[in-house]
DNA sequence: TCCTCTGGTCAACAGTTGTTGGCATACTGC
DNA sequence: GCAGTATGCCAACAACTGTTGACCAGAGGA
């Protein structure tokens, strides 16, 4: 008795996290994340059941987002943005995601509804209308999950290398826009309010 | 003798694109594009040589960008987010390069290089310096494949509702501000200077 | 007519995958 | 001491993968 199951079972978790969030889910095999964690592949099943439902315990996830009301009116944008990044950069969880929703159904409805449940209500701190709250909440998210696909998963290079003030001050104002912009003042004179 | 050589190729061509499109690299199988196209997956390998050259075969892409000196220089931003809208419905391949991106890294490094020979340039022509193109047309590219990603690939459904008139007036303004819009200004004093 | 070339079918290969069951090993409570 | 139990290792399974080669059918030129 080398180690407690608990013990296995996180290193087990651990490893299979990398897998997924480097390779995606067919490429990070049992047996690869299972060697990285240096144990035997039919633990892994005797713990998790299926790769399957390693998958669904190695993504698990709250995003944990600022409430729109503590933070000042004019920042929500900064703010959100900020988060993101922390988010992004704390765990491996979101790039699983994202990497994983590309490809897996059931994963992107899983992304769905993690939009509907945790970012639609920012943006629903900012208007009454439903169906407007959900608008906004999904430019905002395009514009979040556009940053965190060219930064941690693209690669691209010139947001790669962005500090992450400058990023924060280049996409904040948009974020900032999509929330609490005047959309009627948009479609009438050009964009010009989101500080409002 | 039923079919010409090219017309087996370009069905099994099309049948590659759609699978590829749904379901990525390693689940878009060469018996199940064969079948699709209703031909042997022997014959798969006889006309692309590999599973792999068939996949390059069916995401070879030309973004045909509006060139930037023949649109006013207000509505870059509008114009490009109407071009990749019309670029991304057309066909498959931006889909299978951004679904298969993000979990092959030769894939992603084709978008590196896509985005570095077709949208820098844009960036670059309302810029001297090139280090700041590349950086704002990273930053336009990571909102115009967050919206691709939330519409066409994670279906969204706020997103994927939106008219096209909708997406271009809430986004096109985003794209024209990180395109050409005043980043010392924005530094300064709150965003207000994408107008210009 | 025969021969050849082209497009197509079929069966099989070697390797990898998720998954299973049996067997050894060590710790724990009596 | 012993039995019971939890942990780990090993070999094997059936299914599926990309890929290969042998063989067949019919068209077209000699």
């Amino acid at each position: 008795m080398r180690r407690s199951s608990a013990a296995s079972k996180s290193l087990i978790l651990a490893a299979a996290r990398e897998r997924f969030a480097a390779d995606g889910y067919e490429r990070a095999t049992v047996r690869a994340i299972a060697a990285d964690a240096g144990i035997d592949p039919s633990m892994v099943m005797r713990y998790f059941g299926s790769k399957e439902r390693l998958f669904a315990a190695a993504c698990e996830v709250d995003l944990a987002l600022p409430d729109p009301l503590t933070v000042p009116r004019g920042e929500v944008g900064s703010a959100l943005v900020e988060a993101f990044l922390s988010r992004w950069e704390g765990d491996e969880t979101l790039q699983i995601l994202l990497r994983t929703g590309c490809t897996h159904a059931s994963v992107a409805e899983r992304m769905r509804s993690i939009f509907v449940t945790q970012l639609v209500p920012v943006a629903a701190a900012f208007t009454g209308d439903a169906s407007e709250a959900e608008k906004r909440a999904g430019l905002a998210s395009s514009q979040i999950l556009g940053v965190a696909l060219c930064r941690f998963v693209l690669e691209f290079p010139p947001v790669k290398a962005m500090s992450r003030q400058e990023l924060v001050a280049w996409v904040g104002p948009t974020i900032q826009r999509y929330l609490v912009g005047d959309a009627a003042l948009d479609a009438r004179c050009g964009v010009r309010s989101w500080e409002a």
